[in-house]
RNA sequence: GGAGCUGUAGCUCAGUUUGGUUAGAGCGCCUGCCUGUCACGCAGGAGGUCGCGGGUUCGAACCCCGUCAGCUCCGCCA
């Protein structure tokens, strides 16, 4: 137990003394120490034990010449908890043990109450070896009991306050929002909950609490946060709990962009600095424009850390004898290049597993010319002429031994794959784990083209302010303008998205006529929304990072489920709590209620 | 909704490629021995519907089909 504090200072019938906190300072004197049986170790003549509580280890010596006591001892199980007294004693010299915080000394035991027997667990707390997901969820009590799982816990308890303490420094306002609102017309799917009082109503859990903190704003609380448990019923990921999660809600009125992001870049450098070994790559941090950072990195949450970058090679290929590059050097489509140094001689195996990497991202191919030193090689090279691998070689750089990839298509999608090839080429790179590379990507569209619906949408927040506000909505085309709208990155998470709001009504309708809402449907649908900034709106400003997330990179994890005390699985169940269940016909009934399940189809499968 | 991986003792895993007597190991559990260990040591013992169902076969943990569960990814998701 590495991290628990040392300010314990209870002392009662059970406990006085703690056990990682034990040191020759306390030699000779009396303690009272309570805890977990974390190992035993019988030598028929005498018996150590190593004691757990909360702030580590501690060994316990009982010696036979008490008999009642030895027998007791003897007859210890790992986990069970006791109550124990005895004298610290120094430890014989070679007796010492240098991986134990109290490892100079030891508890000669005098008595020893037993105040719970622990049957054989399911699962040893003491090895912590690995144990299926299934169980550790089942018997999460006995999971959290586990060092590392247990210290991160209390390590996010550490953040919370400390963001909590950061903020209010900085006059931000902690105000709770309802958990039981209202559906939203936008987003993920929501979870909603019946109402007794008005049959065939619902309320909806928050999908984050978007809506009042703006009208918070509205109210005149200048700066606003929550530790906000956030609901959406969609499914997992490995960094993505499915259902619910906790957001550091924020929201600012009368700020700009930079002036949210310097408040934010400094609560992060305060966390990393107080909280942590790890070190910020640049500061402040770099702010990437999102067509930049796709023709760059392939995705909205790159990580820098990776020393790659996609290239642009389209204005190459005009004219090419390579028809199917060719033919996407038209407005729209690109043709982008990957090059790796020194993997111009890998086997074929290193080629054709890439190859199937990038058709599992939904690419056709994967075009490559390795540069070997008796001449290029690949299954493109055939249809390029001489001058256009030397205009290639030298626009890339490329060197005997290199080998370059090719996407072409679609610019979006083209990007995305060749992305997706430069995250798992990643692997290939040692990536300093103590290296925090944050970054801010900012000016999104404001719309997308739907190709299903063959109409302009919202690409994200549809709340968000247009960049040039009334005069773009009005002059330019819809595609081309951007959005007060902004995402913060670290080494490849998305940590929030974030936006400068549109409160002016006016620039609100206009926006949504250019996504196809009528005024009277944009006041069905937000009509509270709107209504409240005709009433007095301050311009203002948000961001809402993903708690889970964020311990998750200061800690080292991988998955979500190390950073939640009492997580769902996969399918969104608690397997310790047996949620979701069946619940009474009469409680359905007082909902007014009636389960229809789907029929299984019968017969084959 | 789709794809991949996994499923053998309480736990972690071997055995499956190439079907063949009674399915193994370490830890844990039970019994005994042991006064300086710290993953204590030593000896003995108990413990299995090989996820489940069906099929092929003289014979299935192993091959085939289906199904369930867990994890990871895609879809979805601020």
């Amino acid at each position: 137990m590495g991290i628990a504090g040392n300010k314990q200072t209870l002392s009662n019938r059970f406990r006085a003394d703690y056990c990682g906190l034990l040191s020759p300072a306390r030699e000779l004197s009396p303690v009272r120490l309570a805890g977990w049986v974390h190992r035993k170790r019988d030598h028929g003549g005498l018996i150590f034990i190593d004691l757990r509580d909360h702030t580590g280890l501690c060994q316990l010596v009982i010696q036979p010449e008490h008999h009642e006591l030895f027998t007791q001892a003897e007859q210890l199980h790992a986990e069970s908890v006791i109550c124990v007294e005895g004298i610290v004693v120094p430890r014989a010299e070679g007796a010492v043990n240098p991986r134990l915080a109290s490892g100079e000394i030891e508890v000669m035991v005098s008595l020893i109450a037993v105040e719970s027997h622990a049957q054989p667990l399911p699962f040893p707390v003491a090895d912590e070896v690995q144990t299926s997901e299934e169980l550790r969820l089942k018997y999460r009590f006995i999971d959290l009991r586990r060092e590392k799982i247990h210290d991160n816990i209390i390590f996010r308890s550490r953040v919370t306050a400390a963001i909590r303490h950061y903020l209010e420094e900085k006059d931000f306002i902690e105000i709770q929002t309802p958990i039981l609102t209202s559906s939203s017309p936008e987003g993920a799917r929501d979870f909603l909950v019946p109402s007794r009082l008005h049959p065939g109503k619902f309320y909806a859990l928050p999908q984050a609490p978007q809506q009042f903190k703006q009208l918070l704003m509205v109210s005149g609380f200048p700066r606003y946060f929550q530790i906000a448990p956030c609901f959406r019923d969609e499914d997992a990921r490995a960094d993505r709990s499915p259902g619910e999660f906790y957001q550091v809600d924020m929201e600012m009125a009368f700020i700009e962009q930079s002036d949210l992001f310097a408040i934010l870049e400094g609560m992060i450098e305060h966390l990393t600095r107080t909280m942590s070994q790890k070190c910020i790559t640049q500061f402040p941090f770099p702010r990437i424009s999102y067509k930049e950072v796709m023709n760059r990195f392939g995705t909205d949450k790159p990580d820098l850390r990776i020393p790659l970058e996609i290239q642009d090679v389209t204005p190459l290929f005009v004219g090419s004898g390579f028809k199917v590059f060719a033919n996407n050097t038209v407005a729209g489509s690109c043709v982008k290049a990957l090059v790796l140094k020194g993997r111009g001689n890998e086997s074929r195996l290193f080629y054709d597993k890439a190859e199937k990497r990038a058709k599992e991202l939904g690419s056709g191919g994967l075009a490559y010319i390795q540069f070997k030193a008796e001449g290029p090689k690949g299954p493109v090279v055939k249809f390029l002429l001489e001058a256009d691998l030397s205009t290639l070689k030298s626009h890339l750089g490329l060197e005997t031994g290199d080998v370059v990839f090719f996407g072409a298509g679609k610019w979006e999608s083209t990007c995305k794959i060749m992305g997706g090839m430069r995250s798992w080429f990643g692997d290939l790179f040692t990536l300093d784990k103590e290296e925090l590379s944050f970054c801010w990507i900012v000016d999104f569209p404001m719309f997308e083209y739907n190709e299903e619906a063959k109409k302009i949408d919202f690409s994200h927040n549809p709340f968000s302010m247009p960049q040039g506000e009334m005069e773009a909505l009005e002059n330019m085309p819809p595609l081309d303008i951007l959005a007060y709208q902004y995402d913060i990155v670290c080494n490849g998470i998305e940590l929030s998205s974030g936006a400068i709001r549109n409160h002016k009504p006016e620039i609100m309708y206009k926006a949504f006529g250019i996504a196809g809402y009528s005024r009277e449907e944009v006041d069905q649908r937000f009509g509270h929304m709107i209504e409240a900034f005709k009433l007095g709106a301050p311009p203002h400003g948000g961001i809402a990072p993903g708690l889970d997330r964020l311990v998750m990179i200061l800690r080292d994890e991988l998955n979500i489920r190390e950073v939640i005390a009492f997580p769902m699985n996969q399918q969104a169940q608690d397997l310790m709590m047996s949620a979701p269940s069946e619940v009474t016909l009469a409680q359905l009934r007082e909902l007014h209620l009636k389960v229809e399940l789907p029929k299984k189809e019968e017969g084959k499968g």
